[in-house]
RNA sequence: GGGCCUGUAGCUCAGUUUGGUUAGAGCGCACGCCUGAUAAGCGUGAGGUCGAUGGUUCAACUCCAUCCAGGCCCA
């Protein structure tokens, strides 16, 4: 007969085969139509909460891989913390103010631009950001992330930009937003400031000189080498028309200078370095040098301006380079980045005197009404005529060029609004706030507190169309701030029934009120500010527009999570605005992860060709493996991807999936409620494999709740092909398989088994959220307590199935277990043995070893998987496998003798001992008739 | 150029805090077994000058310095 009809093999309608690409959209689809996460919002209403905030990205161009990794680890995360019992709402949002939004509709637009008003072309960049909102959308949801997705926060809804508004006001009403000017570059042709994005770099010819400053204070008090000469300290530059600007000479603090006798009469003052190229340079072939100089010697010493009747002071500044020039820098802070930074630490004026059209003004006396490049003639003749001009050339150099009309645009010093960090002291109460912080990894603390303790005063204004408005007045005469909480109020109104753009479309009086008079100096005409804000502020603000103004949510959140860009960005924005208005950090801990990168730990650019599209893997492999990747990988580091790694991960998660789909197979017959073994009857081994379940358990949720995901991944991993495949399920599928489907031996194994997929199952849920749900639907029993995995909570230790001094012994047990499958492998290469039941082992074992292996004499067999196995103590016959790992023990293998029963396979004397089933062995025979199975 | 961070087998990760026996795991690879988890399962094996160099020490993957490679943020 045919006896493999009479085994229990496994059986189920769990598909090997994952197909997760085409599966997942329908699970989505289910879990949307079954409003999962509205049913789990109802089951958790009253526990605590566990807020993470979403950061917003920005409503542009679809998602990336590092996108897909964030959203990813902020799921894993929520899910994990619903599970362990908390109530954890999540509610994405988009930040969709801004240059990027406004540069790609302009480019759409082309020449229609300019025949639009700012309104118009605001509504377009708004349907814009809408279109990439529901692409994005749909690509988040598509990697199985559940939250709020029909009501996301935007910063463009008009509630989100009145609280923008209103934020921005109590920073005004309490006197750290001012006005100040700055440098930025302007195009002169289409009078508009422009972002470093709007900017092209383009050859230019530019002139380029050499000119020396008089030195008015005397040095020779200090340098004895310079008494009775003339002396100048020399500059170079590539843009004459900034002269009439410079407000002084920049010498690097740690620079040797010297002072050069040109033999002429002039004493010159330049970098020692330099001095070669430059005498060359300026024809000077007769010099000596009278001096060497420290650079700190001359600060604050003041020169004479090379135009005009003032003075020019020296300073220093560690952006002074000696790539060119003299290594003294003409400096004009109202026409430099770098020079305003430097001039900011002397208190220098952002000093600017050209207009709009790029035209000087009448400040800058001879020059006025001249365009700046045509005045670079007038101004190099001017110093020659006052013999300051040392030499002239022309010089081809990289330049700056509006991006729209190509023409080379210049740095020009702006009025702007600017929040001061230390006006009310928001830098130092910043500071306080991240050491308050639980910062993941901890060197975030360091990098932030870097960050706020150096940062200048925070510029928040934008010459830009697509944004919210630094909703503010001020006094047309004197030009102070206008601000009180009544203003704050009705713009709070105005722009919460009508969006932002209301802004622009009344003038001042409709937002004021009749009687407004300004206190400064009783004028009653205000100015409407129409510079928008940075749109860091925007998104900054999303704890006062989200997280105050949601019930759900909660002030502070208990975890901010982005990239680790975020220090600079929306961390940094996040504390500054709530610090300044609130006095607290938004954030209970902050979390950052690395940046994605290719397999050789390159970043990725198109340049390269090595990025990686989330959309791609999924179509290939799934969005379960990009979740599984997102688990694997350990994130506070850069994250690699490539082909081969998640080829890697697609190998791993079959595993996963087939050890599962093995352990649901032998649970076809078995309903938890009747057939369950209680723990106490159970055999050591079923146990010992509960009491692994409960260290790995421990190992995990202790992993969850520091967020440290790899390690989940590897324990999962590692759990189910070291201690379940190779191991505890190999062993049990002889009584699985071979027992009477009732008996206490295989219930026992299958209540085990029930409970490992169980533990399992839901111990991944919050990773592989769409296979957990699909192990869940297939087991037994448990779909009636609660319909999606997803509504249940993640697995407790029960201490009462840890059991340390059982497991210690059979640690023991495992090691021995290793000495006999290489003993048994040494036979199968000497062709003794192919299959390890056709193998009988004697392990001769010291007293020590045979003490504790003793007991278990007779359960030996089952444990090595052999057909016989016996114990003698002591002893080391010849030809036994000598154990490298454990001392005194050896292991003779030897073939079976007898037959094989044709039934389990296992070699047995008592075969041949029936006349009904001469094949099989008597515990099968006995399995027979448990079974009614007649010959 | 500055700040913060990283570098352990082909891959993903342990080990480094508190220096101390031949540096671990799984996968992958090679070879073998099984054909009752079968486009599965089991076993064995090979793989590492712990980024490089120098130093401290009786002893360094571990501490220090420099360098190289890479990442983020500034300039």
């Amino acid at each position: 007969m045919d006896y493999k009809k009479t085994l229990n093999l496994p059986s189920t309608k769990f598909p090997m085969k994952a197909s997760l690409a085409k599966r997942e959209p329908g699970q989505l689809k289910i879990w949307d139509e079954d409003g999962l996460y509205e049913k789990i919002r109802q089951a958790s209403k009253g526990r605590e909460k566990f807020i993470l905030h979403d950061g917003p990205p920005y409503a542009n161009g679809h998602i990336h891989i590092g996108t897909a990794l964030n959203k990813i680890l902020k799921d894993i995360i929520i899910r994990s913390r619903q599970m362990t019992g908390y109530d954890a709402v999540y509610v994405p949002g988009w930040d969709c103010h801004g240059l990027p939004v406004e540069h790609n509709v302009e480019k759409e637009l082309g020449s229609k631009k300019l025949e639009m008003s700012q309104a118009e072309i605001r509504k377009l960049c708004r349907v814009y950001a809408e279109r990439f909102i529901d692409i994005q959308r749909e690509e988040f949801k598509r990697l199985g992330v559940m939250g709020e997705w029909d009501d996301p926060y935007l910063t463009m809804n008009y509630e989100y930009e009145a609280t923008i508004a209103r934020e921005c006001g109590k920073f005004a009403s309490q006197g750290s937003l001012f006005r100040s000017k700055k440098p930025i570059h302007w195009c002169c042709s289409c009078k508009t400031a422009l972002a470093e994005a709007e900017i092209e770099y383009h050859d230019e010819s530019s002139p380029s000189i050499f000119v020396k400053f008089p030195l008015k204070d005397d040095l020779s008090a200090e340098i004895p080498e310079l008494s009775d000469k003339k002396v100048f300290v020399v500059i170079w530059t590539t843009t004459p028309w900034t002269l009439p600007a410079n407000l002084a000479v920049a010498l690097h603090p740690d620079i040797i200078y010297v002072a050069v006798d040109t033999k002429n009469g002039d004493v010159l003052i330049l970098a020692k370095e330099l001095v070669e190229n430059c005498m060359k340079t300026l024809g000077f072939s007769d010099f000596s040098v009278l001096a060497e100089i420290q650079a700190n010697r001359l600060e604050r010493k003041k020169c004479l301006h090379p135009l005009y009747d003032r003075e020019s002071i020296i300073i220093l500044g560690s952006h002074v380079t000696l790539d060119a020039g003299t290594g003294c820098v003409h400096t004009a802070p109202g026409h430099g980045r770098e020079d305003y930074d430097v001039g900011l630490l002397y208190d220098l004026d952002a000093y600017s005197p050209v207009d709009d059209r790029g035209c000087f003004t009448e400040e800058a006396d001879f020059f006025s009404g001249q365009f700046v490049f045509k005045a670079n003639t007038d101004i190099i003749a001017r110093l020659r005529e006052n013999d300051l001009l040392l030499a002239q050339e022309k010089m081809e150099h990289s330049y700056p060029h509006c991006w729209r009309c190509k023409k080379p645009v210049i740095f020009r010093a702006t009025p702007q609004w600017f929040i001061s960090m230390d006006k009310t002291g928001l830098r130092k109460k910043s500071l306080e706030e991240i050491d308050k912080v639980t910062w993941i990894p901890h060197w975030g603390r360091e990098r932030i507190y870097g960050m706020i303790e150096n940062r200048p005063d925070w510029c928040v204004s934008r010459q830009r169309a697509w944004g919210v408005p630094i909703a503010i007045f001020y006094c047309e005469k004197c030009g102070a701030l206008h601000i009180n909480p009544e203003i704050i109020d009705r713009i709070y109104t105005k722009f919460q029934e009508h969006g932002a753009d209301i802004w622009f479309e009344k003038d001042a009086k409709e937002f004021l009120p009749q009687d407004a008079v300004c206190g400064q100096c009783g004028h009653t005409t205000f100015v409407k500010e129409d510079d928008i804000l940075d749109v860091w502020f925007d998104s900054g603000v999303s704890h006062a527009a989200v997280l105050e103004n949601r019930p759900s949510l909660k002030w502070p959140a208990d975890l901010y999570l982005e990239g680790s860009d975020q220090h600079r960005g929306w961390f940094h924005s996040s504390l500054l605005t709530a610090v300044g208005t609130r006095g607290a950090a938004p954030f209970e801990s902050v979390l950052t992860h690395g940046f994605v990168v290719d397999a050789k730990g390159k970043k990725m650019s198109k340049s390269l060709g090595n990025v990686v599209a989330p959309e791609e893997v999924i179509k290939k492999h799934g969005a379960e493996i990009l979740r599984l990747w997102v688990s694997a990988s350990d994130y506070r580091d850069d994250i690699r991807i490539s082909e081969n790694i998640l080829k890697q991960l697609s190998d791993a998660y079959r595993r996963i999936r087939n050890t599962s789909r093995f352990m649901l197979g032998n649970l076809y017959d078995f309903d938890p409620e009747k057939d369950a073994v209680p723990y106490g009857s159970m055999p050591e081994i079923d146990r010992f494999a509960l009491h692994r379940l409960q260290e790995v358990i421990e190992r995990t949720l202790k992993a969850y709740d520091t967020y440290e995901f790899h390690i989940i991944y590897h324990a999962l991993y590692n759990y189910c092909i070291v201690d379940l495949s190779a191991f505890y399920l190999d062993i049990l599928k002889d009584r699985l398989y071979t027992l009477p489907p009732e008996s206490a031996g295989r219930r026992s194994a299958q209540t085990v088994i029930h409970i490992l997929l169980d533990t399992m199952a839901r111990l991944m849920a919050p990773i592989l959220a769409f296979t957990a749900e699909e192990i869940w639907s297939f087991m037994p029993g448990t779909k009636e307590n609660e319909p999606s995995i997803h509504l249940t909570s993640i697995p407790q230790v029960t201490e009462a199935w840890k059991d340390e001094k059982l497991a210690k012994k059979w640690k023991r047990i495992l090691d021995v277990r290793g000495d006999v499958t290489k003993a048994l492998e040494e036979a199968r290469v000497k062709k003794l043995i192919g299959h390890s039941l056709d193998a009988v082992v004697t392990l001769y074992a010291d007293n020590d070893l045979y003490d504790i292996l003793c007991p278990y004499e007779n359960e030996l067999s089952t444990i090595f998987i052999v057909s016989g196995a016996s114990l003698v103590n002591g002893g080391n016959p010849a030809g036994a496998f000598e154990s490298q790992e454990i001392d005194n023990l050896s292991i003779l293998v030897e073939p079976a003798t007898g037959d094989k029963c044709e039934r389990c396979w296992i070699y047995d004397v008592s075969i041949g001992t029936s006349s009904e089933h001469p094949t099989i062995c008597s515990r099968c025979q006995n399995s027979l008739k448990e079974l009614k199975i007649e010959n």
